[in-house]
DNA sequence: TCTGGGGTCCTAGGACCC
DNA sequence: TCTGGGGTCCTAGGACCC
């Protein structure tokens, strides 16, 4: 890749605002104002004789659901993402609980994404709800651009977006949380003393809750501390390549290039159970579920394109610890019963006599259904300078 | 009143090969 | 055959992201 040292590239993070309540706000547009809640596996609302809607309220809700997205009517009552249902229930009762619909979701996501990429094609998926574009090549200023985008994906999808350009992944995708919702935000190298360092170091994306407990353990918690941290101390508290990460990070540099297309590495599909199992204790209805991910995760497959040599469970136990298991098979697969069965073997080495609160069926090594066995990658000549060893 | 479901990447030890 | 070194693959766990 040939870069031009002397063009800073410009590179903008967009995201979608309040995504998934957004999607349901335009459905139910009398619920506009109101703290909403998405997550759980509710039912839809229920159709009175009169032809209104009653909406379930967060009080009623029993069971192990967490919540998806809130509006920010919902997140000024402290209802955010990952929050247990129950807790939330406590804190916003009256707060609407809606359940999800990917299918609408994705529908709204491929919309914005066409919308965006109509004026910038190149484009960097990073899920339903979040793009990077790189500009670079684009003649028309940031401000006017980034406004046009915004207006597309408004005028596609009804809904509003943050977005922020700047010269890099890292510094967008912080600057696009800076004014959100319907942000946009400007940044460039001379940003990243003024707006960039008084911000937390769990700002940065790739800082994480641990990451976070343990730089405050060394007195560092804003991104303009750890960027003023001597290298050595990092070294001595993360892996040699994390710790210069954290540095660079810090400073605000970041080369990773907008990546337009990648392949998928795995495919999985797990389940939370209503109450706790034991493998003994429940095996057929345990059976019955662990089957049915092993299809669903066929299904997936199979709908995909793709055929995978590794198969892997995992167990979350009652406790919340994980345990995994996986084989990787000589050839490599795709139906439910052949998954099933290697799935089952590696059940077998998993310690079984504690309850089970979660299983799961994971499927890597994948590569292209159809394509020739073993031939992912191109074949290595074979003795290249002759025998040696 | 415990925290869902779908992913990626990194680390680290052991087996095995030359 | 007392002791290297490089490389790949496999497996398990962990941190992190949306």
């Amino acid at each position: 890749m040939t870069q031009n040292v002397s063009t800073p590239r410009r590179i903008a993070h967009l995201d979608m605002d309040m995504f998934f309540a957004g999607v349901e706000l335009l459905q139910y547009p009398q619920l506009r104002g109101l703290p909403v809640v998405i997550g759980g596996r509710s039912g839809a609302p229920e159709v009175l004789p009169d032809g209104s809607l009653k909406f379930a309220r967060l009080s009623n809700y029993v069971g192990r659901g967490v919540v998806t997205t809130s509006t920010y009517e919902a997140r000024a009552l402290g209802v955010f993402s990952a929050m247990g249902l129950m807790k939330s229930a406590k804190l916003a009762p009256d707060a609407i609980l809606l359940p999800s619909h990917f299918d609408a979701y994705k529908h709204y996501s491929r919309l914005f994404k066409e919308a965006v990429a109509a004026i910038a094609p190149h484009i960097e998926d990073r899920g339903i709800d979040e793009i990077y574009i790189d500009l670079t090549d684009m003649p028309e200023a940031d401000i006017m651009l980034a406004q046009r985008i915004k207006a597309a994906v408004q005028s596609a999808t009804g809904l509003s977006c943050s977005i922020c350009i700047a010269p890099n992944k890292l510094l967008a995708k912080i600057g696009s949380d800076l004014d959100k919702p319907d942000g946009l935000t400007l940044l460039d190298e001379n940003s990243i003393a003024i707006r960039i360092w008084p911000l937390a170091v769990r700002k940065i994306n790739g800082i994480g809750p641990k990451a976070t407990q343990k730089l405050a353990s060394l007195d560092i918690k804003t991104i303009g501390e750890l960027a003023a941290t001597d290298i050595h101390l990092l070294q001595v508290h993360f892996s040699p390549s994390y710790a210069q990460w954290l540095l660079d990070a810090a400073h605000g540099r970041d080369e990773r290039p907008v990546v337009t297309s990648s392949e998928p590495k795995s495919l999985s599909r797990e389940t939370t159970f209503e109450r706790d199992l034991h493998a003994r204790h429940d095996k057929e209805q345990l059976g019955a579920i662990f089957t049915m991910l092993c299809e669903r995760v066929a299904d997936d497959l199979k709908r995909k394109g793709y055929v995978g040599r590794t198969i892997g469970i995992k167990l979350r136990y009652d406790d919340y610890s994980i345990v995994t298991r996986d084989c990787s098979l000589e050839t490599p697969i795709q139906d439910a019963t052949a998954i099933r069965k290697a799935a089952g073997l590696c059940l077998k080495r998993a310690p079984l006599s504690q309850k089970l609160r979660l299983l799961g069926v994971r499927v890597s090594a994948l590569s292209r259904e159809g394509q020739t066995i073993g031939s992912n990658e191109a074949p290595q000549s074979e003795l290249p300078f002759g025998t040696d060893g």
